[in-house]
DNA sequence: ACATGAATTTAGAATCATTCTAAATGCTAT
DNA sequence: ATAGCATTTAGAATGATTCTAAATTCATGT
């Protein structure tokens, strides 16, 4: 949880002048960990009355990807979803369902060889199934 | 390398009919291993004179990867690319070039814990980067 | 304050991969 | 042969994303 002081400091040290829209985002990204789309981005921040043009949706959260505070998920051909950067963590998909969880991974301590890599910049683990609930419920 | 005769057991132990197409398109995946678009696979098969119509090779490509034959790989919002499932493999994306390196992962001995999973049907590891051959290159 | 120019936001058009639809073709069994 | 079903096909429809060009906001110098 960050206040609006904070999430300001964060984007003018990535070099991004804070404006309102921005700030918005920003704001809804930090403390929204379900992994939106941006149709879901854009109604709930016009449920709020904070109503950003989508176009504007669109280019920040590409902003902020550039400037590695988010990342894009792709989980089908379908919508995008953003994840905000903190820790690394994998991904579980349910396919039942459609919730992701995160999931914590040590990537460091899991000794894995890319021969081919020169140098690594994200890295990504999806595992994907039915969650515990949906086998619950059978 | 399958040839035909083994392409149409494959085929048959999964309950799928072997057509022309199919044969085909299996034959051609079988044996590519870049993790071709659909758009490369119907040019290329076109250019074999073996011109299958767009809405085939989508149709076939999604009964495959419903029975288990290939999986599809989301790299970005843009195209999605498809692979061969053989044994369990990840994933290195150069963003410089756009190639992508299966890598060896024995997922069974990295001990990834996900709790929230019920069962899992699928894994997937992608590393993002720059591939050594373009990190040379300067 | 005010004007100027740059950055940001915006609405709507354009793009394009994928899915849908409905017709055509090909197979199988009687 | 024929009926019935599966497969293939072309083209239209869909929909997420990108593009474009205009409007607005912001910062700076006078």
């Amino acid at each position: 949880m960050k206040n609006f002081a904070e999430l300001t400091m964060l984007l003018e040290s990535k070099g991004i002048k804070p404006s309102l829209q921005r700030l918005l985002l920003l704001n809804y990204m930090n403390s929204c960990h379900v992994h939106p789309t941006v149709e879901q981005i854009y109604a709930d921040l016009a449920a709020q009355g904070q109503a950003l043009s989508k176009a504007t949706v669109y280019n920040t959260l590409t902003l902020f990807v550039k400037k590695g505070i988010l990342r894009i998920v792709y989980l089908d051909n379908n919508e995008a979803r953003y994840d905000i950067l903190t820790n690394d963590h994998g991904h579980f998909v349910c396919e039942c369902c459609g919730a992701i969880y995160d999931e914590p991974v040590e990537f460091d301590q899991l000794n894995l060889q890319f021969p081919e890599a020169g140098s690594i910049r994200q890295r990504d683990i999806f595992y994907r199934g039915v969650c515990k609930r949906c086998k619950d419920k059978g």
